[in-house]
DNA sequence: TCTGGGGTCCTAGGACCC
DNA sequence: TCTGGGGTCCTAGGACCC
């Protein structure tokens, strides 16, 4: 499967795998191999996916006490009260999600959250295994811990594995056998957390509710170079169309607006960023954030680039959200977002936008290979026929 | 032609205050 | 020789996650 824009390869089947299909391969590379001929490749489709997550956390809901959704295909899962033989009750629950949801999953048992992870991330490379890992007891961990590396850790990354190599510390082992003072020294006081996650010390503990968000943004590499001030500005509004949605979908407003756009680092042309960041009055009104006061100084600052000969490549918009919904006027306005997201929700997004909005850009996004959205549009819904 | 997007948290350093 | 100390807030940048 293939990452937004279809850029590179971000999943893979194990037969995938087998083919030697690399994690974030560049897919206007890998797809022109002879030996990969035959791969159906998938651009990413969020709908879809989205609409999964749900039927999966709304199954889990009613097997277990506490589930804590953390990216749209993981959950944390509380066991909190459940008696008996835990991992035949994972097993069950694996089976039921198989088939009722349809999908595949893997458990991983342990005390905290990160174990859970390591656990989940053992079943999930036995290819042949039940898909339930259970490293509750220290028993059960001690001989992964000396045999796999540290960086297949959540938390522990390719910059500080490369500064624990340094101190010869390579193994999960290695890493909990560290004095506490010498891990804050180098990896300050995140990487104190984990050895003592990693030793049955819960530090992150589950939350029933969801954060409020702390920022809002929305991301776009152009399809194609953009090289002139016109194309940035209609973007730019694209973007804070985009992000003014998300604003009222979580019912949020914002303070703030920074607009980021940097070059192509591919390929050789000179490199180039900026970044303008200001403040706004507190709204989640499309119009207002596309005619946002900041804009001059947006574009005198922004437009120093231009008449340079490079294409930019992308750009984004974000946002600091507050939980309220304020505006100059704010009966009228949530009158029109309400009706233009009523709209958009039935017709599909961009149906009814801003006039200075296009709906599809020749430099948007590119996806090519896109999966249906079996489970979200009546148009597309899955057909069956018989023989 | 073509190499993702959306988040979180932490740290260091500067400005400012009393 | 010796040039307050303690606090807050903001920003930029780094690291990490899926």
């Amino acid at each position: 499967m293939l990452s937004n824009n279809d850029g590179c390869v971000i999943a893979r089947s194990w037969e995938a795998k087998d083919l030697g299909i690399k994690m974030g391969d560049p897919w206007h590379i890998v797809r022109k191999k002879p030996h990969l001929k035959e791969v159906v490749w998938l651009s990413s489709n969020y709908a879809l996916y989205g609409d999964m997550s749900r039927r999966m956390y709304e199954l889990l809901c009613e097997h277990v006490p506490i589930v804590e959704p953390y990216s749209i295909d993981e959950m944390f899962l509380g066991f909190h009260g459940l008696q008996g033989d835990l991992v035949a009750h994972s097993k069950h629950i694996r089976e039921t999600v198989r088939r009722v949801a349809k999908i595949p999953t893997c458990v991983g048992l342990g005390p905290t959250n990160t174990i859970a992870k390591l656990a989940n991330a053992v079943a999930k490379n036995d290819r042949h295994g039940e898909g339930v890992c259970d490293l509750s007891m220290p028993e059960a961990r001690s001989a992964i811990y000396r045999d796999m590396a540290v960086g297949s850790v959540w938390g522990m990354g390719g910059a500080s594995c490369q500064k624990l190599a340094h101190i010869g510390v390579n193994s999960i082992a290695d890493f909990i056998a560290m004095p506490a003072d010498l891990c804050r020294d180098i990896l300050t006081v995140v990487g104190l957390r984990t050895p003592k996650e990693l030793q049955g010390v819960s530090c992150l503990p589950l939350s029933m509710a969801p954060p409020v968000r702390k920022g809002i943004s929305v991301t776009r590499s152009f399809g194609r170079p953009v090289t002139t001030w016109e194309e940035m500005t209609q973007a730019i509004a694209r973007h804070a169309t985009r992000a003014g949605e998300k604003l009222r979908q979580q019912g949020l407003a914002a303070t703030a607006m920074t607009v980021f756009m940097h070059t192509n680092r591919f390929n050789n042309d000179p490199s180039y960023s900026n970044a303008v960041t200001f403040k706004i009055e507190p709204t989640s009104d499309t119009r207002q954030l596309i005619n946002a006061r900041g804009k001059a100084s947006l574009e005198r600052r922004l437009s120093i680039c231009q008449g340079r000969h490079h294409a930019r490549r992308s750009l984004s918009v974000s946002a600091l959200p507050i939980p309220i919904f304020p505006s100059r006027d704010p009966d009228k306005s949530a009158a029109i977002m309400n009706a233009l997201d009523g709209i958009n929700l039935r017709y599909g997004r961009g149906t009814l936008r801003p006039a200075n909005v296009q709906q599809n850009p020749d430099w948007g996004t590119r996806r090519q290979n896109m999966s249906p959205r079996h489970t979200t549009d009546v148009h597309e819904i899955l057909q069956v026929t018989s023989l």
